[in-house]
DNA sequence: GGAAGTCGTTCGTCAAGGCGAACACATGGA
DNA sequence: TCCATGTGTTCGCCTTGACGAACGACTTCC
């Protein structure tokens, strides 16, 4: 598969109407408190919830400001909450290398979505990792050594103690620059 | 920070207009040529690249699928999403005594619960924490120095790359063995 | 030069989004 | 019971987004 990018299928007009509803029914709101809130006619918000409709982007716009939902996160369904443990991602990958082990601390059970890596990386040829899927979020915290991280393009340089945190959909990139660098990896997924 | 939520700053109808010309600039393609594929007209197209308009969520995600850009990314501006916390920069937390300190590397978005410490302690008194609420677990890997980590009446000792986790509301501690202890403390509540 | 092509903008028209009021329905006192 | 309050829906009206055509500016080629 190429890129999961844009799902195709059609206006996400359904999704809208789930998520308005959901957020709202999840704020404990009455659709005529939050229409109110956001300064839009109540009906409006019954047509967008029946699925009907198209609402403008000033429209959805003090929606999600009134929900307190990221814009995004009411046009895009919902990330399904699978876990995905692509290959050499288990726990069970040891090494690819000598010079750089992946040990997985926590793994994340099927509600939460966190996992929790030990990185520990020799100077050599930098660990680039392909995108995740989108929504990943990646933090590192060095512990010792040095080492550049982040986006393949724009890597960080890192000294003990220091931290960073960058999208895990796009290439990613591990380069230990001293021996025995260690790294803590929090993954996160949403 | 708190949480850093929507950006207030009204509906990003300039952000809209950016993005459009700029991915369809990447795209190397004319503004007829993307409203054509896009199935809109092009006056529309220009005019909402000249921040006039308020396109529907029909208009925009066709033009999204078009230019094969995320829905999100268009309306939301391109932040530099790589964030870097030097050792020592960062709120500090609790710095009550002279001897930990714990500093607050990623704060959970409201619908998430992940909180991500530095936690930097000199060998002392120990640091109890009361329970949190329930539902509170806690991650510890420890960077450099040992320390005692865990349930208050049976801790752990933990030397560099160890790690431990321990439901956090019930008491529990985290006392520095060496000077110039460095930990990373995941926390997470459901 | 000027005819033909493309670029992006502007103008008039029309349909659709958004609005407020009225509506049906359920609850809960007095 | 009746009235009051709150829910979400449906109805006409009006503003506005979207459309297509025409426009000026620019390049290319004969």
């Amino acid at each position: 598969m190429a890129h999961d990018e844009n799902p195709p299928g059609g206006p996400p007009l359904a999704v809208i109407a789930a998520s308005l509803q959901r957020e709202r029914r999840r704020a404990g709101l009455s659709l005529a408190e939050v229409a109110r809130r956001a300064g839009i006619a109540k009906s409006t918000l019954s047509q967008l919830e029946s699925g009907t409709g198209n609402p403008s982007v000033e429209t959805l716009w003090a929606l999600s400001v009134t929900l307190d939902v990221p814009f995004a996160q009411l046009v895009e369904p919902p990330r399904p909450r699978v876990q995905v443990i692509r290959a050499g991602e288990g726990p069970a990958l040891a090494a690819e290398r000598a010079d750089y082990v992946t040990t997985l601390l926590a793994s994340s059970p099927p509600n939460t979505r966190r996992d929790i890596y030990l990185v520990s990386a020799q100077p050599g040829a930098a660990r680039e990792s392909d995108p995740h899927m989108p929504g990943v979020v990646e933090h590192v915290v060095l512990s010792t050594g040095r080492a550049l991280v982040g986006i393949a393009e724009d890597p960080v340089e890192l000294a003990p103690g220091d931290y960073v945190t960058y999208p895990g959909d796009v290439s990613h990139v591990f380069r230990a620059l001293e021996p025995d660098t260690l790294a803590v990896l929090v993954s996160e997924h949403r």
